[in-house]
DNA sequence: CCAATATAGTTTAATATTAAACTAAAAACA
DNA sequence: TGTTTTTAGTTTAATATTAAACTATATTGG
């Protein structure tokens, strides 16, 4: 819909490609995602869970919120809807007393579990579109542009 | 920072890899893009300009809504804010009272131009770390990822 | 040891966005 | 034609997010 001229591009039109159509596909993506998640969890909510339950361990707000790149503000937010849904356990740190710990609880996976299958039926389309295989080969070059972003954020 | 476990993969993790990674990526250029920014504009005003600019022709905030995936509401926020700066004109509908027409004018010409400088600048390091033929050989493979969620949103 | 500085987390005000209600005009149809 | 239903745009209330102010604790450096 947006664009698909065939016009000589000047040289940095290729980046811009790059991050419109990445922009996109995050977009749409996102919009299916959301509609899958049950109990009422954002895709902030979900990521964090994920993330536990990835077999990461306890970590406090700051860590969580650096690994998100989000504002310790919203991550606050962010754990407060999860405390207030029992699926995290948020305790003071042992030794400093500034800091806290977030872990998940077993109502926690339960409900990751739960969005898992919602996202398995949501894209199931999506799975029978595209093999394993296909997705695969995307993946090495995605990653290094991630890496490379992540390391040189301004 | 979020994973980089070897584990063997159940099936659909590759799929949520791709979207985790364009998550990701997504999130890291937004941030870099919307800090160039000039005259105040949001990366949903710029891209409104820059439609513009490729050469498409004038045409009502639905269709624009349509083509950003956004609602009707935050299409006319979005607009406001760029007629407020004179960066668009918004005049009724030939025919359709209902209807609007946006079209972009000199000064939004000449700030997108003023974007792309500031985007180009903030760009620079990565576009020094990656060449075009490897941003370009990414590029069918995305298309074809967006083309079909396009087409197939739930 | 104490004062200055840095850090972890919360709160606040502002903003962009969504879904839904609302208004006005067009299209369908009977 | 006149009534019903769609459609284009705006407005409203709710929410997620950010930047910045704020509180409490820790660390650093005289």
């Amino acid at each position: 819909m947006s664009n698909s001229e065939d016009k000589p591009s000047p040289p940095s039109e290729v980046y811009f490609r790059l991050f419109n159509e990445i922009g996109i596909i995050n977009q749409l993506s996102s919009n299916r995602a959301e509609r899958a998640m049950p109990h009422g969890l954002t895709m902030s909510q979900f990521g964090v869970l994920n993330h536990f339950v990835r077999g990461l361990p306890p970590k406090p707000p700051l860590e969580l919120a650096n690994a998100f790149q989000v504002t310790k503000g919203a991550m606050t937010n962010t754990l407060k809807q999860l405390e207030g849904k029992g699926f995290v356990q948020i305790v003071p740190h042992e030794t400093d007393k500034r800091s806290k710990v977030v872990s998940i609880s077993d109502k926690g996976r339960q409900a990751h579990r739960d969005a898992q299958m919602q996202l398995a039926a949501q894209f199931s389309d999506f799975s029978s579109a595209f093999t394993e295989e296909e997705i695969a080969e995307q993946l090495p070059g995605l990653e290094k542009l991630r890496i490379w972003l992540d390391e040189n954020r301004p």
